[in-house]
RNA sequence: GGGUAGGUGGCGGAGUGGUCAAUCGCAGCUGACUGUAAAUCAGCCGACUUCGGUCUUCGGGGGUUCGAAUCCCUCCCUGCCCA
C-alpha cells in the first residue's frame, strides 16, 4: 500500500529556499515551509475559509486552535467582495485579520463543481471552456463571468496570497483516456502562462532546477521571502502515464511546489493510493507536495506515509455542521496511538443529533482538551443543534478542526521532528 | 337558547363518492457529505410483515351505495356571531 520509501536521514535532507524537509523516515516526512507570512510546519492541514472566513469560526478561533495557514478561493472573492475591496483593505491577511498564511486555489475546482452543480439543478452546466480561459455563471445573479490563467494570477497577488495556485482543469469521473490527455494539456498549456505571468508580475524568476542543486542553500531564521509562492498541479486522472508525464513536465516548467489534483472529484479512493505512488518517486523532494481537497483522516494518513505534505477538506468544517464530530478513541497523547493510525481504528465519529446523545452530560470527547470539550457536553451539542441555535455551529466548527489539527501534530511530532528556531 | 363555521395520522393543514393508508409543511428517526452555490441533501415516519404485501383508520353511532374521509340522519365536541 505505501508507495513511498525513502531512507534517508534527516541531516543529509534537501531542501531549498522555502521548503525544508526536517526528517524524511520510510514513512513519514516532516519539514517548514516558509511564506512571506510565517513558516508552518508540514505536513499541515488548511482549514478552508472559501470567501475569506471559515464558516462559523473566526481568526481568533482558529490562531487559538493552532491553525498556521487556511485556504480562500479566488473564484469567490473574484465575484464578491472582488479583489479590488480586498487589495483596498489591505490584502485578505488584514481585511479578515489573519494573520498566518494563506493559499489561494485557482478557481481551477469551480469550473468542475459550479459545472456540475449547475448541470443537477438547471440541466444546464453554466461554465464553458476554451483556450483562453473558463466563463462561469455565477449562481447568485446568473451574470457571465470569464477567468484566464492570467486572471487568476493577478486576482491572486492583489488577494495579497501567500501561496498561489495555477488555473487547472479538473477531468470529470469517470473520463476516457483521450479526454484525460485533452484536459492536462490544457492544465499544463495554463500553467506555463500562470508562471510566465506570474514572474512579470512579480519580477520574480522560480528556479527548476532540481533538488540535487539546491541542496546546499542556507535557510536562514525569519528571513522569509518577498513574494507570494507558485504552485503547480498534477492532473490526467487515473492513467499512471498522464500523471506521471504531467508531474515530470510541471517540474520542467518549475514550480515553487506541487498539488494533485483531481482527486477529490470523484475518483475512487483506490485510484488515489496508486496515483501517489506514481507521483512519489516523481516529484521533487525539496519542494513541498500538496494534496488538494483531501479528506478523511485515515486518507491523510495514507497520504502522508504517501509522501503528501499539505492537505484541506471541507470535511471538518461541512461535518461539523451537519452534526458528525471526530471522536479520539485512544487518547492522542499515547504513543500506542501510532501503531493504530494506519489501522483507522484510532477515532470513530458521531452523529449529535442522535436521540443517544440527549442525556449525555458527558464530554464530546474525553481524549479532546479543545475548549469545546472542556466546557460542553454532547446533550448540550445536541440540544442546539436540534433547536437550530447557531452556537452549535462554531463548537462543532471548532472541535472537528481541533481534531484534524491535532492529527497533523501527531504526524509531525512523530519522529520528534519540530524545529523550534523556525516558531 | 338561536344562528353559523368546523371536527383528518404528534402538531398545522390538503383532500370533498372509487386511482386514499390519505398531498404538503413542522416535529420525530436514520443516513450522506472529500481544492464549500451546502446551518445542506436523501430516506423513513398508522399497525403487523417472510418487505411482496396484510390489517384497522379521517369525532361517535346509524344509513345510502358495488364502493364513503368525502352523500344523508343523529349524537358529542370546538370556534365565532346574536340573545
Amino acid at each position: 500500500m505505501l508507495g513511498y520509501s525513502v531512507d534517508t536521514s534527516y541531516k543529509s535532507c534537501y531542501y531549498s529556499a522555502v521548503f525544508r524537509l526536517t526528517s524524511k523516515t520510510k514513512k513519514i516526512r516532516t519539514g517548514l515551509l516558509k511564506t512571506k507570512s510565517g513558516v508552518t510546519h508540514t505536513p499541515f492541514f488548511m482549514p478552508i475559509a472559501t470567501k475569506g472566513a471559515v464558516k462559523n469560526v473566526s481568526s481568533e478561533d482558529l490562531k487559538d486552535m493552532g491553525a498556521e495557514i487556511i485556504l480562500g478561493n479566488t473564484y469567490h472573492l473574484w465575484l464578491r467582495p472582488g479583489e479590488d475591496v480586498i487589495k483596498k483593505a489591505g490584502g485578505l491577511h488584514r481585511f479578515m485579520n489573519w494573520h498566518g498564511s494563506i493559499l489561494t486555489d485557482s478557481g481551477g475546482y469551480q469550473v468542475f463543481s459550479l459545472g456540475s452543480r449547475a448541470e443537477k439543478k438547471f440541466g444546464k452546466s453554466g461554465v464553458s471552456i476554451n483556450e483562453d480561459g473558463v466563463e462561469f455563471i455565477d449562481p447568485v445573479d446568473g451574470r457571465k463571468h470569464f477567468m484566464s490563467p492570467e486572471k487568476s494570477i493577478d486576482i491572486q497577488l492583489d488577494l495579497g496570497s501567500d501561496i498561489i495556485m495555477v488555473l487547472d482543469e479538473c477531468p470529470p469521473f469517470p473520463c476516457s483516456y483521450e479526454k484525460a490527455r485533452e484536459s492536462m494539456e490544457l492544465t499544463l498549456r495554463w500553467a506555463e502562462r500562470c508562471k510566465k505571468h506570474f514572474e512579470k508580475k512579480t519580477g520574480s524568476k522560480l528556479s527548476a532546477r532540481n533538488s540535487r542543486q539546491t541542496r546546499n542553500l542556507k535557510i536562514k531564521n525569519k528571513n522569509l521571502p518577498n513574494r507570494p509562492l507558485l504552485f503547480g498541479i498534477v492532473q490526467g486522472s487515473v492513467y499512471e502515464d498522464l500523471r506521471k508525464e504531467c508531474a515530470e513536465r510541471l517540474v520542467k516548467i518549475g514550480f515553487d511546489g506541487y498539488a494533485i489534483g483531481g482527486v477529490a472529484v470523484g475518483e475512487p479512493r483506490k485510484h488515489l493510493y496508486e496515483i501517489l505512488g506514481w507521483l512519489a518517486p516523481v516529484l521533487p523532494e525539496d519542494k513541498p507536495r500538496y494534496l488538494m481537497g483531501l479528506g478523511k483522516p485515515e486518507e491523510i494518513i495514507s497520504a502522508v506515509m504517501n509522501g503528501i505534505d499539505m492537505f484541506d477538506c471541507v470535511i471538518p468544517t461541512r461535518e461539523g455542521r451537519h452534526g458528525r464530530l471526530f471522536v479520539w478513541k485512544i487518547d492522542p497523547n499515547d504513543p500506542a496511538l501510532f501503531s493504530s493510525l494506519a489501522k483507522g481504528l484510532f477515532y470513530e465519529t458521531k452523529n449529535i443529533s442522535n436521540e443517544r446523545f440527549k442525556k449525555d452530560f458527558t464530554p464530546i470527547d474525553t481524549y479532546c482538551d479543545c475548549y469545546v470539550c472542556r466546557n460542553y457536553t454532547k446533550s448540550y451539542l445536541h440540544y442546539l443543534l436540534r433547536t437550530n441555535e447557531p452556537l452549535f455551529l462554531n463548537l462543532a466548527s471548532i472541535h472537528n478542526l481541533n481534531f484534524y489539527i491535532i492529527l497533523m501534530k501527531i504526524l509531525a511530532k512523530r519522529k520528534n521532528s519540530y524545529d523550534d528556531t523556525y516558531h
